[in-house]
DNA sequence: CACACTGTAGACGACTGGTCTAATCGTGTT
DNA sequence: AACACGATTAGACCAGTCGTCTACAGTGTG
């Protein structure tokens, strides 16, 4: 038998383990069935926990980018560092992440992007604004390289900010498409060529 | 009545048709009975044409591909601009039709990387192959502008190629999510930034 | 005319999709 | 012990999926 888990328990559960088949296989193309049935929760109960598939979506990415967000602030906060080698480890890191097979670690925004916005617009508002929320965050840690002279004070920090989540993104495609980590390498010698490093 | 077509009309009927449907609303998403309607041909027509959904996927991208390489070798090759120029002019094409509600032009590529990557192996390859195509021309594009001396002399033209796709398909993707160009305007400020223009 | 062949036509099967109603379960109160 | 009531679930439901299959139209050939 199962232990028994509380009610709020179960939501998390299923969310949890929809992020890891959906950032594999999309959205569209995964149906409540195989969510359900590897979560070990009978289908009666999606209903129960959530409004329809589009609503479940939702959450799926609020409660994706509320991790992400935290671990995000995390690295680029981390002491012992300037600001030019917290933002170089925040990229050292998604290189590392999305190179491995862990499904647990893929990027939902890369997957699910192309596929969701023109699927359903709470869901791309969802996207839409996290992402802002991560560049804002990414334009504040340039914001303090600058300031503590470890990145040159000619960079315009929203910009470039903008400029290097784009360039992230569009490399973990590539090296979706080409099943190589080596774009995003590329992406990591760019980053630094564009930070002045 | 419609005109009769003659038979290898149908075919590529049949994907001109679905070309549009998919880049708007993806490749799991869209139906063959809503492809096949759309276009006023009949289910049992598809299969003499197309062995499954999955052939038929792989077709639509090689055949997207066969234009789209067409068109951006007339451009990186239109006579009277230097290499730079035309680099730039590729771009601010791509800022154009991306930015633009014709569904006609919009990037196969940016739609359905991430969908398929994970869904076909076949559609995956032919993804790989074709971008990378891709890549190889822009690359010859820009070792064409070193060398008249529109460049600077400094750039690694493979390195250099790569990094503004994946910046651009990135730049497209962000595009796609806050329905703003704003990301692909930012993105051709970094491209001439970092073409040292 | 008879035949073969290419392509059209769409009904059909087996199955899966998301959704919802109606019943059951569990727990706390009387 | 009996009840009530909300939390939870089983399973029906139908629309839609891809793919198959048979029937047939049109054309060119022998």
């Amino acid at each position: 038998m199962e232990p028994k888990v509380a009610t709020q328990d179960v939501r998390s559960h299923i969310l949890e383990t929809a992020q890891v088949i959906i950032s594999g296989k999309g959205f569209s193309a995964v149906g409540l069935n195989q969510i359900l049935q590897a979560a070990g929760v009978p289908k009666g109960s999606f209903y129960h926990y959530f409004g329809s598939k589009e609503a479940f979506g939702e959450e799926l990415l609020k409660s994706y980018f509320a991790d992400y967000h935290e671990t995000l602030d995390a690295m680029l906060s981390r002491p012992g560092l300037n600001g030019a080698e917290r933002l170089i480890s925040y990229w050292q890191t998604w290189l590392e992440t999305q190179s491995a097979c862990d499904p647990k670690g893929k990027c939902l925004t890369v997957k699910l992007a192309a596929e969701v916005s023109d699927l359903s617009e709470t869901m791309r508002a969802v996207l839409a604004r996290e992402t802002s929320r991560v560049v804002a965050r990414l334009e504040q840690a340039v914001a303090e390289g600058i300031e503590d002279g470890s990145l040159p004070a000619t960079l315009n920090a929203k910009v470039t900010a903008s400029t290097l989540y784009q360039l992230w993104l569009g490399a973990s495609l590539r090296s979706k498409i080409i099943r190589d980590p080596e774009p995003m390498k590329c992406a990591l010698t760019a980053t630094k060529e564009i930070l002045g490093l």
